[in-house]
RNA sequence: GCGGGCGUAGCCAAGUGGUUAAGGCAGUGGUUUGUGGUACCACCAUUCGUGGGUUCAAGUCCCAUCGUCCGCCCCA
């Protein structure tokens, strides 16, 4: 033991997610409140491997190769298996939607389409880690993917599950915005920009302006050929605000402006339909807005965009995103295979949740009730009567060792129990208990017959 | 990859060349043993990431090394 004890056993950087138990617990709820909803609208859970062949992650329309985490066994003696293999020939998912790719390319007769899925598995990512930015997070994701075409109706369905989770889990307003990739490509088009990796150099650039500020755009985009003007009139466009009503008329009153840009009028065909299918699916108008800014630098996104942010907390940025791919999740499957997904990254969100104490802390423990010990004859009466609670429904915390009663009190305060019961000699007798209740200090003697009830009558008034 | 900063207990730290290494939080024990959260008392670093050097003297200066953090880039 004592040979190991200066060992740096701190996590290496980027990896430092551990979490307190009621942290854990916190991201427990969470995920249940997240797969509640993913399944309320028919999505199924899928899991794949933490690593994938290389060549799969490095598959055209992924974000390079500065992000894989690569792995290598640390013997390579030459039974080895794996030291045949090429180095790095294996490396560690970075996200969700290549691994889905490769899912649906080897399940892809098992498979019904549009095939909706949803995976909150761990990613990791080989970039240098900063504060809220990890090598290892989870990642809660849902795709549908279609062959060949996808409804847009599904593209309004994502606002929908959006708008509902974060209902659900209190954390205060916020907001949906939502634009569409076309419009962005066509405003670029009908300023005479016509090359698609110019458009995709100057939506990046878009994507900054909240971050670097309007001036730094303006100078980028001229850096990159744009006129004076042309970036002016972008920058107008991108930043016109109102309703979600206002901003439609505004685009389609510029649809019958410009007549240069096919991709314009389809963006804004498609942001009409989602906007009526999510004014359908009854999604609260104070949840969502049109915002022509929002461009996603992701370049694999080729429709509708999302962003989600917290009203009054935009600093922490956008704590939901995602989008409509055309060509991402076909790629090994050799066939069109549109899909649009939304990814939570939650272990950054909680981080961010609880550092800026947005969210109700929850107690070190999933138990309600303990049961305390007095005199260790009565360990018969403890075991009993904590069962006897659990067959009610109820967690239970026996304790099983005779220690002070004030600090077996104090051990359930620090654990956040809400109830102790307390069952010594005389209570014994009357087959009774005493129920405390630690917030208030209220005491009362309860029927061991009547237990179950009393408790649970108890817990919903807490 | 380039540039900069920082490493003192589980955590946050004071200390900027003189030797008993402040303080706070957390933790442990106690305030007469069947009642916690408050209060009070006590305990809690032979040692300052590691190795070497300068000096009568080093947590403090120098070198190396490891770790870590920030900016550029990119994203959850």
């Amino acid at each position: 033991m004592e040979q190991y004890k200066d060992l740096n056993y701190n996590l290496p950087s980027g990896f430092d997610i551990e979490l307190i138990p009621s942290e854990k617990r916190l991201e427990s709820y969470l995920l249940d409140v997240i797969r509640t909803v993913f399944e309320r609208y028919g999505f199924t859970p899928v899991e794949t491997p933490a690593v994938e062949r290389l060549e799969i992650l490095q598959a055209k329309g992924n974000q390079g190769d500065n992000i894989i985490y690569g792995i290598n066994p640390i013997v390579s003696s030459s039974e080895d298996d794996e030291s045949k293999k090429e180095k790095n020939s294996r490396a560690l998912k970075f996200d969700q939607t290549v691994p889905l790719a490769a899912y649906i390319a080897r399940h892809l007769n098992d498979l019904v389409f549009p095939f909706a899925r949803y995976q909150m598995d761990m990613v990791f990512r080989g970039e240098r880690a900063k504060k809220g930015r990890y090598r290892q997070f989870r990642q809660c994701d849902i795709d549908v993917v279609g062959r060949q075409k996808l409804n847009i109706l599904y593209d309004a369905q994502m606002p929908a599950i959006i708008a509902e989770i974060f209902s659900t889990i209190n954390i205060g307003e916020f907001m949906i915005r939502i634009n569409n990739k076309k419009i962005l490509a066509g405003i670029f088009e009908s300023i005479g920009v016509n090359k698609e990796e110019e458009i995709k150099l100057y939506i990046q650039i878009i994507d900054t302006l909240d971050k670097v500020g309007k001036a730094k755009v303006k100078q980028n985009l001229q850096a990159q050929g744009l006129s004076d003007s042309q970036s002016l009139q972008i920058i107008d466009f991108i930043e016109f605000k109102g309703s979600v009503t206002e901003i439609l008329d505004f685009l389609q009153q510029k649809a019958t402006e410009i007549n240069n840009s096919d991709t314009f009028h389809k963006g804004v065909a498609e942001l009409q339909s989602v906007i009526n299918g999510i004014k359908e699916l009854k999604v609260p108008t104070d949840k969502y807005c049109i915002d022509l800014s929002i461009a996603r630098g992701l370049n694999y996104y080729t429709g509708t965009v999302y962003e989600t942010t917290l009203i009054n907390h935009e600093s922490i940025g956008s704590i939901c995103s995602g989008g409509r791919y055309e060509n991402l999740v076909g790629i090994f499957a050799g066939e069109k295979m549109p899909g649009v997904g939304i990814s939570i990254g939650l272990t950054r969100l909680l981080r961010k949740l609880l550092d800026n104490n947005l969210i109700d802390k929850m107690s070190a423990t999933p138990a309600q009730v303990m049961v305390l010990n007095l005199q260790q004859e009565l360990i018969g009466t403890y075991l009993e009567v904590s069962k006897k609670m659990r067959d009610g429904g109820i967690n239970v915390l026996t304790e099983f060792d005779d220690i002070k009663l004030g600090k077996q009190l104090k051990k359930a305060n620090k654990l956040g129990i809400p109830i102790c019961l307390i069952i010594g000699a005389e209570e014994y007798k009357t087959k009774s208990c005493k129920m405390k209740i630690l917030k208030t200090g209220e005491q009362l003697d309860v029927s061991i017959d009547n237990l179950v009830d009393e408790v649970n009558q108890k817990l919903l008034e807490i």
